[in-house]
DNA sequence: CGCCATATACAGGTCATCGGTATATGCTTC
DNA sequence: GAAGCATATACCGATGACCTGTATATGGCG
């Protein structure tokens, strides 16, 4: 099991679910946000990733509102998609962690 | 433009390569100790993106050395490539950031 | 009246990564 | 002494997440 690896599209969905239920077009600019403006999803990526995701049982359908004659459609973080985000922070903390002290050693003039 | 963001392999071969030059198949070793043992590169991935690497300018040959008749080919992260990874870690450190915080909330019963 | 924001959805294409294989040498183990 | 493993680089076909673009529909703004 090499794997487990979340792309950033992917990572960002659950981020924008971690904390409370949202509808598509919500997470969209919440990534949006998050991110500070680098990220756009696109349209395609998100609702795929929802249904990956549902798939997954990462996510679920929290509830569906109409408003205006418009479908919303509210998603939910689920527990084993919580735990599976923590996981992913952990691990991309390893990482950072681990680029940022090769950086530094690099600018300090090479490893001892 | 939104893009940009890379893949893990591909930022742990930056990573391996930060401090200082290595060859393929310490880069290899090295991205599994960085990783704890969560990531080992396949051999068809590393010299892709090492070549990749090399197109965008982000890594460079630094020397060879024939070793018991087998090539050792070091590989050297540039100084664009020590921005771009630098860039990539603040990415990944702002969204691991946002990550953690909206799983506290929720652990804490929600948004306020 | 056209444009933009809101809102969901699908179809076609790309590309990084995976999985497997090939080649070659030297050390260890049985 | 041969079987297997670590070292070392390299290619090829398949997969799948993501991107681009498009379709559909409503309401507000200029």
């Amino acid at each position: 099991m090499n794997d487990g690896a979340l792309r950033e599209p992917t990572f960002l969905v659950l981020t924008a679910l971690a904390a409370q239920p949202q509808h598509g077009y919500g997470v969209l600019r919440d990534v949006e946000s998050i991110s500070g403006g680098q990220v756009t999803l696109r349209a395609g990526t998100l609702y795929a990733a929802l249904d990956r995701l549902s798939a997954e049982g990462w996510v679920e359908v929290d509830r569906e509102e109409v408003v205006d004659s418009r479908l919303r459609r509210y998603y939910r973080l689920t527990e084993p998609g919580a735990a599976r985000l923590a996981a992913e922070v952990r691990r991309r903390q390893r990482h950072t962690t681990a680029a940022e002290q090769r950086l530094q050693l690099r600018s300090a003039g090479g490893l001892a």
